[in-house]
Formats: structure tokens, sequence, C-alpha cells
DNA sequence: TTTTTAAATGCAACAATGTTGCATTATAAT
DNA sequence: ATTATAATGCAACATTGTTGCATTTAAAAA
């Protein structure tokens, strides 16, 4: 038996999010399905694409959760790494991954780092340019 | 008129604050405070004193919001700077500042940054340890 | 094709988190 | 002591997220 099935939910989901090409929130994906799918439903896809390996939950500057479809993470390593700053717009909100920007940070050695959540808050360029 | 006046709630809050030396969430202040106190004045007080820059806001890597004291940041600049890394430790959860380990990140230059939010997530000393 | 199984969905209920308006209490200035 | 208004309590509400159970449906098996 397979694991998992097409449906057309799932589908749309994944459309609406690969059209957006930002991170979008479950209230934004819920508003773009003008209510024909259940919300828990939509948590649910949510949560399968996320354990699937397909998408990422990123949990921005307000501490709402948004959800962004794997790109770079997936194909340039063996494995998921979602280690890469994710830029907040204070203005319009849209939350971005950016992937291919340095990043470096040290802690003492007595810690030890499994993953990171970094949230740069500010203005993005189409906001700058208004 | 003053602005401010002193409680004894605030004391309370800001004693639990001082002696955690963590970050803790609404729900954990509420907890120490034993119900003697209405959940809402817990929210207005910790966004009084936020205002007042005696603590700063971490949202962490699940979304919960916590509150620390401010120290370094406040201590050695002029302007209020909270742009230190949170080690979020995955095994009890505690949320503590690393305020003097170094961190650099870039940006696209059309970007503009107002702050950032930024948590490693891992095992603290204290979780390694045991 | 039809049957079967279990994955996906819908719905109701619940818990946690956070906000707002308004009445009441209490701090601190007058 | 009086007074202004900051701080608190309480009720109500919105949002976000989870769980259990019944129903529907995709896709494997017959």
């Amino acid at each position: 038996m397979a694991k998992y099935r097409n449906t057309i939910y799932q589908e749309l989901v994944l459309e609406h999010l690969t059209k957006a090409g930002v991170a979008l929130s479950h209230a934004e994906i819920q508003k773009m399905m003008n209510g024909s799918i259940n919300r828990v439903t939509i948590y649910r896809i949510l949560d399968r694409f996320e354990s699937k390996g397909i998408l990422h939950k990123i949990i921005d500057g307000e501490g709402i959760a948004k959800y962004a479809l794997c790109r770079d993470c997936k194909s340039t390593k063996s494995v998921h790494n979602h280690n890469h700053i994710h830029f907040n717009c204070t203005q319009c909100f849209e939350v971005s991954c950016i992937e291919n920007s340095p990043l470096h940070f040290e802690l003492p050695e007595k810690y030890h780092v499994e993953k990171i959540n970094f949230n740069v808050m500010g203005l993005c360029p189409k906001c700058i340019a208004i």
C-alpha cells in the first residue's frame, strides 16, 4: 500500500505555494482556497508536506508559522538544510528565503547545535522601491 | 503626572525574571504566580516592560513568545540592541541570550535591515551534561 | 471491472494564546 | 484629604492549532 495519495487539495496548496514564491501562513492559504476546504485539512496537508520534505516551516519574527517550498535546500545537498536567512518585510509582511547569502555564527563550545531559525526583519526591495 | 506606577505584581514579575536568568514565557510566569494574578495583567505588565526597555521579547523556535531582561543590550551601547543569538534547548526548552558570541550575516544590498530574531536550537550545556 | 484497504477529508469539540472594552482599585501627585 | 489616572480584574472575543471519530475516496488487489 502506498504511504501517500494524490488529491486535488494537496495539488492546490502546492500550486498556491509555487505561484506565491514566498512563504505562506495557514491563514493566507486558507483565504486563497476561498473556504472550499476545511481548516483542519490544510493543517494536515502542511504537516504531511513538511514530513515529506517538500516544504519547510518557518516561524517568522512575529511568531507566525509560514511554509515555503524547499528549493536549494533540497537540490544542492544530500541532507536537507534550512539554515538560511528568512527575510521578513515589516511593511508587506512577506517572508522569503535568502538561500545564497553568507551567514556565520559561533557559540561557546559547550553548546550542541541542531538547527537554526534566523529571521531578519526590515524592508524588502519591493517596499523600498515604493 | 507620572507615566508609570510601582505595583507588587510588577515587582514580582521582575523578580521571577531576574531569578530565572533565562527567558520566560507568559505561561511560565503565570504558573510562578500561582493564580494570584489575572492573565491579562501579566500580558500588560510584559508589554509595559518591553516598551520601557527593561526586557525584550523573543519569539523562540517554536513560535512561543519569551521575555528576557535586558543586560548587555542596555548597558554597553547607547542604543538598545537585541541582535544577539538566542539559544533554545530542545530538551529542557530553556531560552537564553548569548550576548557575546560572534554573528555575521549579509543580505543582497536591496534589503534594508531593521532587526533580527535569531534562534539556535540544540542542547544546552546543562542537558549535554546529563 | 469490482472489491478492498487505509489515506485523506469533514466536522465537532477542545486547549492555548493573545486582545479589547469597561468597571473597579490603588498609586502618587496636588 | 482629594483627585487624576495608571494598573488591575473580568467577561467576551478572535486566532491558532490539535484530537477523535465518522465519512469519503485514491489506488492497490482481486
